[in-house]
RNA sequence: GGAGGCGUGGUGUAGCUGGUCUAACAUACCUGCCUGUCACGCAGGAGAUCGCGGGUUCGAAUCCCGUCGCUUCCGCCA
């Protein structure tokens, strides 16, 4: 068998009258009768190759009974193209391969879908053929383009003298956090270990032992229900520093997103990238990760309606709540039902109900206005609403009134649906954000109980630090997201590492001494031992490249992805394990059924 | 756990206010013809009991109920 000399795609009229070998697939074949043309497929692309049957009777006979996707290594000559027959739509539309041997090296059942670019096929089927799915160049682009990107991460880490560390794989389950995935323990009967959620305890571990600046693209996994940005493994760029405060890490996470994006897009990045305190996030956005690549920020009308006749907007302002609006441009002429749907849209994330204001300008360039509350607002209150949002002819005003968390949620999210129905996020554009200043604490209904907003080794701002024990719920994290176009791309911190802040913390989270011991014992003990000032932080690697190859979710950024079962198609897992597994692993399977805490019994 | 969308030859869709639907179109596939095609073209052919189960009806791809799968979102994700 010939080596081969080239690849598909490289070949161009600099090499005209070379004799080149390539291997790849057949993407396309179009007989003509006498002639028949290949389109060969590798990697770097697609290249003609043209059969003839006068210059070798032989390949052209074979080339007859080619199939789609038959593995195949060709022998030719680099030819240009007779004139006007050149194919401007491909890189190597100038030339032909002129073929004078052909040899299959495999053949092709017909695949179940199109190897192409803009492939429409239903996802269960390209996940349970991924190897094919794969093979489609958009596919391949977007796992090199993953790859050019781990490797520019690297390199700029490793520049500025970060050190790649692996950690362990199989941990210790704690029970905070989202669920863990589990791994029983052959030696040691009835234990388990978690994968790791994210190496968060080993990085600061790491800082202890002296590492200084740590990082690792690292494998992550959790338990909980998938979204299209959600797997339940995923990879972070995790990332530690000691003797550092909140600005080194922003400004070196900056110059890391720069620095890569500029590698591998050759798209400028401007620095630094804007911050928001969260409150600020909320109040304008209504969202913890605000989409900064368009307006329509939310506006607090209290103000204007605190005397209101308007009983719900008077009574929330006095209860303590809030009522705010959004102005939905030129969406004054939505009928009823369009209007009943962001109701619906707003009761579902929690609101009791949605007010709007069409605004119209009349002849004399009076205001108009048509809303189901008309009659309860005063002109006076329209007027300063209208003064307050800077609604126009023609906008639509949605306001929400209630507790403030429940009514930032509805805009924020109005705002959302709102901005892409119409059209006005712009799609090439790179909004990145920082948001500082989370709560360190917040009351968990679910819990009954104050949990950490981040973590429990987040440090609080130092001003906020008194508040531990007069208004835990007020303390301020020393803590930071970065967003991109709405999409959380990673969160850190700055760690706790005294002593005495860290109790004053567990005892606000009403953590007792034996419990803490327990539970993160082996931290606390370390921390004794001369623990250096330190944070960090991590991103969601499949998130940044999927924001960066402009793709909708995730999975077409991983190689492997599961569905949202978190089953893979192709393989079957999970699956069942033997018997014999199982007692070695000291398990018992109860029929897949749950067991029934009430009662002893069980299902047969 | 909840809400929405989708499920029809290999693939993508149409049909879905019940009755020439004996299920249509495109593409892929098979056969034949074709020496400059490139989504090749032309002619012919094979291929679906309409996700599955039940119900309503004289009659169901079509209506109803249930169920399964994919997907989007809510909850969940320190």
């Amino acid at each position: 068998m010939q080596k081969r000399t080239h690849m598909a795609g490289e070949l161009s009229e600099g090499v005209v009258g070379s004799k080149v070998t390539l291997a790849g697939w057949v993407a396309r074949r179009r007989d003509l009768g006498g002639l028949v043309f290949i389109d060969l497929r590798d990697r770097s692309g697609i290249v003609q190759v043209v059969f003839n049957p006068r210059i070798a009777p032989e390949a052209h006979d074979r080339a007859e009974r080619l199939g789609s996707e038959d593995v195949v290594l060709v022998s030719g000559t680099v030819e240009r193209r007779p004139p006007g027959t050149e194919n401007p739509s491909i890189p190597t539309g100038t030339v032909d391969v002129v073929a004078d041997a052909i040899e299959v090296l495999s053949k092709s059942k017909t695949p179940p879908f199109y190897i192409t670019e803009d492939l429409d096929a239903d996802e269960l089927l390209r996940l349970r053929y991924r190897y094919l799915d794969l093979r489609r160049p958009d596919m391949q682009r977007n796992l090199i383009f993953r790859h050019r990107l781990t490797m520019a991460v690297r390199r700029f880490l490793d520049s500025r003298g970060f050190i790649e560390v692996e950690t362990p794989m199989f941990i210790k389950s704690t029970p905070e956090g989202a669920r863990d995935y589990v791994v029983p323990s052959r030696l040691n009967p009835g234990k388990f270990y978690a994968l790791p959620q994210s190496p968060q305890l080993f990085k600061q571990l790491l800082m202890v032992a002296g590492f200084d600046r740590y990082f690792q693209i690292a494998r992550c996994f959790r338990d909980e229900d998938l979204r299209a940005d959600r797997q339940p493994e995923f990879t972070q760029i995790d990332i530690e520093m000691s003797f550092v405060n909140r600005d080194d890490v922003l400004a070196l996470t900056e110059d890391m997103m720069a620095a890569s994006i500029e590698e591998t897009l050759g798209v400028p990045v401007a620095t630094p990238f804007p911050r928001l305190s969260y409150a600020e996030a909320m109040e304008r956005y209504g969202s913890d990760k605000p989409d900064t690549r368009f307006g329509m920020e939310l506006c607090d009308i209290g103000k204007a309606v605190e005397g209101s006749g308007f009983r719900v907007f008077r009574e929330a302002v006095a209860g303590g709540g809030k009522v705010a609006a959004i102005v939905a441009p030129g969406c004054g002429g939505f009928s009823r039902r369009e209007v009943a749907e962001l109701e619906d849209m707003a009761k579902e994330f929690g609101a009791q109900g949605l007010v709007s204001i069409a605004v119209s300008r009349g002849e004399e360039g009076g205001l108009d206005f048509r809303s189901a509350v008309r009659k309860f607002l005063s002109e006076e209150e329209l007027r300063e609403i209208v003064r307050l949002t800077g609604a126009d002819d023609g906008d639509l005003i949605l306001i929400s009134a209630g507790p403030s968390p429940v009514v930032q949620n509805v805009l924020g999210r109005l705002r959302l649906h709102l901005g892409s129905r119409l059209g006005l996020i712009p799609g090439n554009k790179m909004a990145f954000v920082w948001v500082v200043d989370f709560p360190l604490l917040e009351f968990s209904e679910e819990e009954g109980r104050i949990v950490a907003v981040h973590h429990p080794f987040t440090a609080p701002l130092d001003e906020d630090l008194y508040f531990l024990e007069t208004n835990p719920l007020a303390v301020r994290a020393n803590m930071y997201d970065l967003v991109m176009n709405g999409v959380e791309l990673g969160s850190g911190s700055i760690r706790a590492h005294r002593r005495d802040v860290q109790e004053r913390i567990f005892r606000a989270l009403g953590l007792g001494p034996e419990e803490v011991q327990e539970k993160f014992g082996f931290l606390l003990e370390a921390f004794e031992y001369g623990a250096p000032p330190h944070g960090g932080i991590a991103l969601g690697f499949d998130r940044v490249v999927m924001l960066l190859a402009g793709r909708k979710t995730i999975r077409d950024v991983i190689a492997f992805p599961k569905t949202q079962r978190a089953i893979c198609p192709m393989t079957g897992a999970p699956g069942p394990i033997s018997r014999e597994q199982l007692e070695e692993l000291h398990i018992e399977v109860v029929n897949g059924e749950r067991i029934d805490p009430a009662s002893n019994a069980r299902e047969s």
